[in-house]
DNA sequence: AACTGTCCCTGCAAGC
DNA sequence: TGCTTGCAGGGACAGT
């Protein structure tokens, strides 16, 4: 599940893969993965103009192009962005390529692969941005882009009323965390996922603010998580190792890593599957 | 404002 | 063994 670590490195992946090169064709398979606009709307937009900058904020990569337009792509569940040689065999689902010029030894075409077809791509015009884009208007702090201090997130808590992992997924709130990142900050800060936003201490807010930046920062240092079933991997096919450091996330029934002595448990928060040590997290 | 449920889709695992 | 069913998940959205 790409969040803000694994876009993050597809992201990073982009600028040596795609920024600087000239997008000479595009196809597109499945008109699921374009489907805010058109097959013909992505292949006009994107052909004869070159990307100048990969961008991110919050899950959205954002590729400005030459023409003044600008490409966004969002990877929701199983996206990937896969640079390969020209010609070379496809995998199942790779609902877009495009045609990359100068053509190197090891990419030629980038490849949009999505299994599960929640993924998109759209190219739009930065000046409609508010109504071609909307979302992107209504996105949070991004932790990295932005930066968040702490008396920032402290605010952000105080207005909510909500508990604390429902708060976290919000991307309105803060932009860029999902279910893994989320459970894994609030262990690290000690806290208990169904915990209302606005009654934490100040030293509580120190705890969560220093856990989720120490985790974004972690994951990304490892080039995000690769789990079993999505295979998350970065433009060039690398997999990412932060789920070695996982304490929670998917260890519900198992031994709590940080104290020893409680079993990770399973809850529903925000209609996710919300793992955490209720000896720990309080 | 904040909660729940629904939808989109596929792969995988569990149950029969 | 082979089928069916259930579940996971990002995020927008509708309904309460």
């Amino acid at each position: 599940m790409p969040e803000l670590p694994e876009v993050e490195t597809v992201r990073r992946g982009l600028e040596r893969v795609l920024v600087g090169r000239r997008i000479t064709a595009v196809e597109v398979g499945r008109e699921r993965t374009v489907r805010r606009t058109s097959r013909e709307a992505l292949v006009a937009g994107l052909t004869a103009t070159t990307v100048t900058a990969a961008r991110r904020r919050g899950k959205y990569l954002l590729c400005p192009l030459d023409s003044g337009d600008e490409l966004m792509i969002h990877l929701r569940m199983s996206g990937r962005l896969l640079a390969a040689a020209a010609g070379a065999p496809r995998p199942a689902h790779t609902h877009v390529v495009l045609h990359l010029d100068p053509a190197t030894d090891s990419s030629g075409e980038l490849w949009f692969v999505d299994p599960r077809t929640f993924g998109e791509m759209v190219v739009f015009d930065p000046d409609r941005r508010d109504v071609e884009v909307p979302e992107l208007g209504r996105l949070g702090v991004d932790p990295v882009v932005d930066g968040l201090d702490r008396d920032t997130l402290a605010s952000l808590l105080a207005a909510r009323r909500g508990r604390l992992k429902a708060v976290l997924l919000d991307q309105h709130v803060v932009a860029g965390i999902g279910n893994i990142y989320a459970d894994e900050t609030l262990h690290r800060a000690r806290l208990r996922p169904d915990r209302r936003a606005d009654t934490l201490s100040s030293r509580e807010v120190g705890r969560l603010h220093g856990s989720l930046l120490e985790v974004l920062e972690e994951a990304i240092e490892a080039g995000g998580s690769t789990l079993d079933d999505t295979q998350y991997v970065d433009p060039e096919g690398r997999h990412g190792w932060f789920q070695v450091h996982h304490l929670v996330y998917g260890r519900a029934g198992q031994r709590c890593l940080s104290c020893g002595r409680a079993d990770i448990v399973r809850s529903v928060e925000a209609g996710r599957t919300t793992s955490w040590c209720p000896r720990c997290q309080r």
